[in-house]
DNA sequence: GCGACAG
DNA sequence: ATCTTGTCGC
């Protein structure tokens, strides 16, 4: 893996994002016409020459037009992995493929539904808090697993819970 | 020192 | 995230 800046260097961009970041809700769901989903997977070099091959990601993204969920557009991004995955430092590893691919868009989403948390993070600036900020789009952060703090799991369609 | 740890 | 093998559900 290339050479990475010092965590502290990291940490502290993580906090001038932090400090960027809009919490309230300025979405006016009224006028959310066009909503964007993005994802990402590893592209890895074949065994038999991963000697000279590295690995590089890919991130799709998708726009939708809301509420009908039509199709309308989509952009993709591959480019080498220059970061490792590390916990609370996964916006490195993701965010510049993400941006790359939003950039192809010839139209620009209301939203933007990205696969990793945002505000929920040891810094408070989480893969969608990073690329949201660096946009300056709403974003909502979606996980599987959370990366800290604790909670009850919503089981209904519309029920939420509350991170602490 | 030990355990946890988005994707 | 990715891979592999087996099992479950529609």
């Amino acid at each position: 893996m290339a050479v990475r800046k010092n965590t502290e260097e990291l940490y502290r961009i993580q906090e001038e994002i932090a400090s960027k970041a809009v919490i309230e809700d300025e979405l006016n769901l009224d006028n959310l016409n066009v909503i964007a989903g993005a994802d990402q997977a590893f592209l890895n070099p074949a065994k038999s020459e991963n000697e000279s091959k590295k690995e590089r990601i890919i991130s799709a993204v998708v726009l939708l037009e809301y509420p009908s969920m039509k199709f309308i557009d989509r952009a993709y991004s591959v480019m080498p992995v220059d970061f490792p995955y590390i916990p609370g430092l996964l916006s490195f590893r993701e965010a510049p493929a993400i941006l790359n691919a939003f950039h192809a868009l010839k139209t620009k989403p209301d939203l933007l539904v990205i696969d990793g948390g945002g505000v929920n993070h040891p810094r408070f600036a989480g893969l969608a808090t990073h690329v949201g900020v660096s946009l300056d789009v709403a974003t909502i952060g979606v996980t599987k697993d959370l990366l800290c703090g604790t909670g009850e799991l919503p089981i209904e369609e519309g029920e939420t819970c509350i991170i602490r």
